[in-house]
RNA sequence: GGGCGCUUAGCUCAGUUGGUUAGAGCGACUCGUUUACACCGAGUAGGUCGCAGGUUCGAAUCCUGCAGCGCCCA
């Protein structure tokens, strides 16, 4: 560390000791090593998708992994830390299909599945490795040796073995449903994949004849209500002819009239002038009105009970006859009758609650659109090939030329968005795979409900069965899982109380193929398939849920050699469906005809089982016996449905234990302005250039410091500037010491620079390095700073407060220790080499001053206090800066006495530094009172620039002060006050006198004076004084009326009372102090 | 509609179980290049703790109601 430079440059320091980390082998995990006396401590990486760039959040999530894991490994455990990547089906597929179109102009379909999957894997190849590397970048202690891809072969094993166990036990299965379709990727959703959106539209209102009508005589139109027109539109002015010619009136029902002004006028049947009798729909889609297959209303409706069991005209198509357009009107508890006008049109495939009203009612499904989000023929000839959104408006259009538009009017309702391409989804019937969650009762169990750390209270889950609790699902104290901030375990519980079956299978080609095979059962060939299939097992098959055989029969061939057979059948035709993870056997099923199911499982169906299929799993390994249950999980509450909910029940289906125990929630990342960070905004800024222009150390720390425990954070460069202005302060604090011990402070004559190192090492045997007779106020005082700053940093991080801790690590090294205690430690290391001239004044009432030799022990001793105090500092520091600190450690010398394995090699590695114990205490005579005694002292300091301040000194000004004490002071104390204060002087007299008007301060040491020759300020010495007299005035009035009051003196406990009555002493000192300067500056 | 969170200095946030003058960083202003650091030091200003009630000797803190903002679920 020669030469040091004046500023930290990060640029040179941290690719260095990332590539040493990496050479040594400092992140790699043995599980060999894990003992009883070094447990295993373990973390798996949420996998970012194998594409991505490095973001904001990747930041705040990594960083805070990185630093659990540096933690543990220097509270000694043997850390894993497991990272990879994810296949992210969707958004890869999407991409590379964005760049095939861009670069080829063809689709995906153009070059054929094989094809486009091998662009897939190019792609990945290409771009694969990019986060990784930023990971690396950012500090990341991962162990690379293990980095997993959700698509290994082994992981694709994996997921394959999974299906197949869960299809085999019935929780897997086909089923034609509605589900969310993505008209953009054409491919079906989870539900979690869904958003709502706010979406500003139309509510359209529509007549419709009743076919039947006129009813009766009874029901024709009241004399004198013609004229009963709809408001004008203004501009679709069309409306108002759609009403003409025939004017509508409303019937004599009593339904309509509790209804508003405009609704009552559209709600209930109405008549025109020939008895026709028409129904008002509202609906916000015209464009389905062709695939409308009934209108439904409430039966208790008395608007419209009456008509049940007749028909209506639908208007669309508008080509088709009337006579094929009659679609009856039905009763259905679950129409809202004050909805709309409470005439529901009933669309069953294009709407959930329609199709299960459809299915109450048997309609028929009328499916009106393309897969892409196009009509199709069934829609009528002009909405034919239209997009959905066009054939909206065209709809509307038809409407109102047949007369038909009652009413358009905007309307904002929530609509469903293909969370990945941004659009509306479109619901759809269609056939997919669907999951039934397993183990979903131990899942629930085991996350800790009551906000009690001490999980003294856990909720008692109710389970069939008469199961009391934990103990009988084999859930002991230690399997309880807790999360971080608490409250999303209430988000979770009922999100898994409400949980619905997961369709798994996505119209994608990326990703993990889904393991089934299909033969139509007309095909005769599929009875005599390899010896094993035959007509008889087949008809065991046929009303049986499933068949289980082996087909190749070969022992330990495959790991599995069942075959589960399932007959579908009811709506299309019948399928013979065969699921087997052995290539063996899926080979012998095509050979014999079968064909491979298409689709690909989402996403997540693999990211599930992630904790343990990066493991090693199914086999026992080391690594799974060790590291699983992981320690700690760290993500963003996005996913807790995707991810976090689903692994907690894949790993106790698989692994029969929950997968960890306790989950960190991070906040989002937002911008200034409280934005989410995306890419078309164009507000997240780009990690990578952050760390080239600040450090990855300054990133990480102003992350974490701005980063409070499950609150949002706001993100702002500045807090990164912070992080970089830190990390040169310590960088520079350093320099110091350093400066110290080539300036010769060294303790003995002849001693040598690495022995004058290993003198200043403290680490271990610390004891013998500082002497505690030579401890002034001031190394006592930052002692016990640094044990209350390791207390809280060490508690904060236990409980996952990362910015809590970073504050206090910048406040106690910031503030306490370059602030006031090295500024301090100049009285010790810099006494002699400048005149001493400030302690001479005070040599009559002081004892006599050190002789040489004593005062370079002196500073050999201070220096031993700053290697202590740094030497814990950059262990301390070590999780958030990793770069800095390990530099550091080097140059500073402190990993010389280290053993290897101890700090030796790496700061890695180094003991976390624990609070002392009694017996150290004991030794330095660190007794709190010296808190007490130093802070009285930087109070006299402060106390002294503030009237620095009211002479209107320049700070760089030498002055003299003068301190009359009220108590002793020794010499030692009244250098680091004449210091503090840049003061030329500093004049100890318990008989001041003070000349008229001199600027003085009442201080817990005593009065402070500054002595001037008649320069001040009298009207601003007379201002500052008064205001300080109101200000006390204004407490002791506050803490005097209190004390007055028998109701507090009476009630309230004795400390307290004590503290009061202290204070009120307090306050009356200053009072008279603050006077009887005031009176000197009057006469 | 249900649930959760937030509201404290110009900005971003601390404030533990109620108990001194409600704190910090940034920003602003003033002064200063004193031999670690101008990526610095010293100082100053700035808050009726969202609003209204209540409990209490005492409320930013506990309770009730209201308002605004945000998120999740339906």
């Amino acid at each position: 560390m020669n030469e040091i430079p004046k500023a930290y440059e990060p640029q040179s320091v941290e690719d260095k000791w990332y590539a040493f980390w990496l050479e040594h082998g400092c992140f790699t995990a043995d599980p060999a090593r894990v003992t009883e006396q070094r447990p295993a401590y373990s973390i798996v990486i949420p996998p970012p998708n194998v594409t991505g760039v490095l973001h904001m959040g990747h930041v705040l999530n990594n960083t805070i992994q990185d630093i659990l894991a540096r933690k543990a490994r220097m509270d000694g455990k043997e850390v894993l830390w497991l990272p990879g990547t994810d296949h992210a089906g969707i958004a890869t597929e999407s991409m590379v299909a964005k760049q095939l179109s861009k670069e080829e102009k063809k689709s995906k379909r153009d070059i054929g599945r094989e094809e486009f999957l091998k662009r897939v894997w190019t792609w990945k190849e290409k771009h694969g490795g990019i986060i990784i590397a930023q990971l690396k970048k950012l500090g990341c202690s991962c162990d690379w040796t293990r980095e997993r891809f959700t698509m290994d072969p082994e992981y694709v094993r994996n997921v394959q073995r999974v299906f197949v166990d869960l299809y085999k036990k019935g929780l897997i299965y086909r089923g034609k449903r509605m589900v969310n379709w993505c008209p953009a990727t054409q491919t079906a959703l989870s539900d979690e994949e869904v958003e709502m959106k706010p979406q500003k539209g139309f509510m359209y209102h529509f007549k419709v004849e009743v076919a039947e009508s006129p009813l009766t005589p009874a029901l024709s139109p009241a004399a004198g209500e013609r004229e009963n027109r709809r408001p004008s539109l203004g501009k679709t002015g069309g409306v108002e002819n759609a009403v003409s010619p025939t004017s509508l009136s409303p019937l004599p029902l009593g339904g309509g009239e509790g209804q508003g002004e405009g609704e009552a006028r559209l709600a209930g049947p109405l008549a025109d002038s020939e008895g026709r009798i028409w129904l008002t729909i509202a609906t916000t889609r015209p464009e389905t009105i062709p695939g409308d297959t009934a209108v439904a209303v409430n039966p208790k409706d008395p608007r419209y009970a009456h008509l049940i069991g007749k028909h209506i005209v639908r208007p669309l198509p508008s080509e088709l006859p009337r006579e094929q357009k009659l679609i009856p009107i039905i009763g259905d508890e679950h129409v809202d009758f004050e909805f709309g006008t409470g005439v529901l049109k009933v669309t069953p495939a294009h709407d959930k609650a329609d199709f299960d009203i459809g299915q109450r009612h048997k309609l028929p499904v009328v499916d009106i659109m393309n897969p892409n989000g196009t009509m199709n023929p069934l829609a009528g000839r002009p909405l034919d090939g239209l997009d959905r959104f066009k054939a909206r408006k065209v709809a509307v259009e038809l409407l109102r030329e047949q007369g038909a538009l009652v009413e358009e009017k905007p309307y904002e309702n929530n609509i469903g968005f293909s969370q990945r391409a941004d659009v509306p989804i479109e619901p759809r019937l269609s056939e997919q795979w669907f999951l039934k969650y397993p183990a979903v009762e131990p899942s629930k169990a085991c996350v800790e409900q009551s906000d009690d750390p001490e999980g003294r209270v856990t909720r008692v889950p109710k389970l069939a069965g008469g199961s009391q609790g934990l103990a009988e699902l084999g859930l002991p104290r230690n399997k309880i899982m807790r999360f971080h901030p608490h409250r999303w375990a209430k988000v979770y519980d009922h999100w898994l109380t409400n949980i619905q079956d997961w369709c798994i299978s996505r119209q994608l080609w990326w990703g993990h193929r889904i393991p089934v095979w299909y033969f139509p059962l007309s095909n005769k060939k599929a009875f005599t398939l390899g010896n094993v299939i035959d007509e008889t097992n087949v008809a065991r098959v046929n009303g049986k849920h499933c068949y289980t055989t082996s087909l190749s029969g070969l022992p330990g061939h495959e790991t599995n050699f069942d075959i589960t057979m399932s007959l579908a059948g009811g709506w299309d035709q019948r399928i013979l469906f065969a699921a087997t993870e052995s290539k063996k056997e899926a080979s012998i099923l095509e050979g014999n005809g079968f064909t491979q199911d298409p689709d690909v499982l989402d996403t997540w169906f693999s990211s599930w089982l992630w904790p343990f299929a990066t493991m090693g799993w199914p086999e026992p390994t080391e690594t799974l016996k060790k590291f699983y249950p992981t320690t700690d999980l760290v993500t963003a509450p996005e996913i807790i449905f995707f991810w976090v909910a689903r692994m907690i029940m894949a790993g106790y289906e698989y692994m029969g234990e929950l997968p960890f125990r306790n989950v960190y929630f991070t906040g989002i990342v937002r911008d200034k302005q409280g934005r989410k960070m995306s890419k078309s905004l164009g507000n997240s800024p780009d990690p990578l250039e952050l760390i080239a222009k600040y450090g990855a150390d300054a990133i990480r720390f102003g992350t974490m410091r701005s980063a409070p425990l499950g609150q949002d954070v706001m993100f702002d460069e500045k807090d990164v500037e912070l992080g970089r202005n830190f990390c040169n302060k310590l960088w520079n604090a350093c320099r110091f010491r350093q400066m110290q011990s080539s300036a010769g402070v060294s303790p003995a004559p002849g001693s040598e620079q690495e022995e004058s190192r290993r003198d200043a090492c403290p680490t271990f045997e610390v004891q013998g390095e500082i002497n505690p007779s030579l401890l002034t106020s001031d190394d006592k005082w930052i002692l016990l700073k640094l044990n209350d700053a390791i207390r809280e940093i060490s508690d904060a991080l236990a409980t996952y407060n990362f910015s809590t801790a970073a504050q206090a690590l910048y406040r106690f090294f910031w503030n306490e220790y370059c602030d006031w205690y090295v500024e301090a430690s100049k009285a010790v290391l810099f006494s002699g080499s400048r005149g001493d001239e400030a302690q001479t004044d005070e040599s009559e009432t002081s004892p006599s001053l050190p002789t040489s030799a004593a005062t370079e022990a002196r500073k050999a001793n201070t220096v031993a206090v700053i290697d202590f105090v740094l030497s814990h500092t950059l262990r301390l520091f070590h999780p958030f800066l990793p770069f800095i600190t390990e530099e550091l450690w080097h140059g500073m010398g402190y990993s010389t006495d280290m053993p290897e394995q101890q700090g030796g090699r790496t700061i890695m590695n180094a003991p976390w530094p624990k609070p002392f114990d009694q017996e150290f205490r004991d030794a330095y005579s660190l007794d709190e009172c010296y808190l007490g005694f130093a802070n009285d002292k930087y109070e006299v300091v402060t106390q002294g620039r503030n009237l620095r301040r009211v002479g209107n000194i320049p700070a760089g000004k030498k002055v003299k002060f003068v301190l009359q004490p009220s108590r002793p002071i020794l010499p030692h104390d009244a250098e680091v006050i004449r210091i503090l204060l840049n003061a030329e002087a500093i004049e100890i007299n318990e008989s001041f006198a003070a000349r008229q008007g001199t600027p003085t301060a009442h201080t817990p040491l005593g009065e402070l004076f500054l002595p001037l020759e008649g320069l001040i300020d009298v009207t601003a010495e007379k201002a500052r004084l008064t205001k300080k007299m109101e200000e006390y005035q204004a407490e002791l009035t506050k803490v005097a009326q209190k004390l007055a009051n028998p109701n507090f003196t009476q009630k309230v406990p004795p400390q307290v009372l004590q503290e009061h009555q202290q204070r009120l002493a307090d306050w009356q000192e200053k009072l008279v102090s603050v006077k009887a300067a005031l009176e000197a500056l009057d006469s």
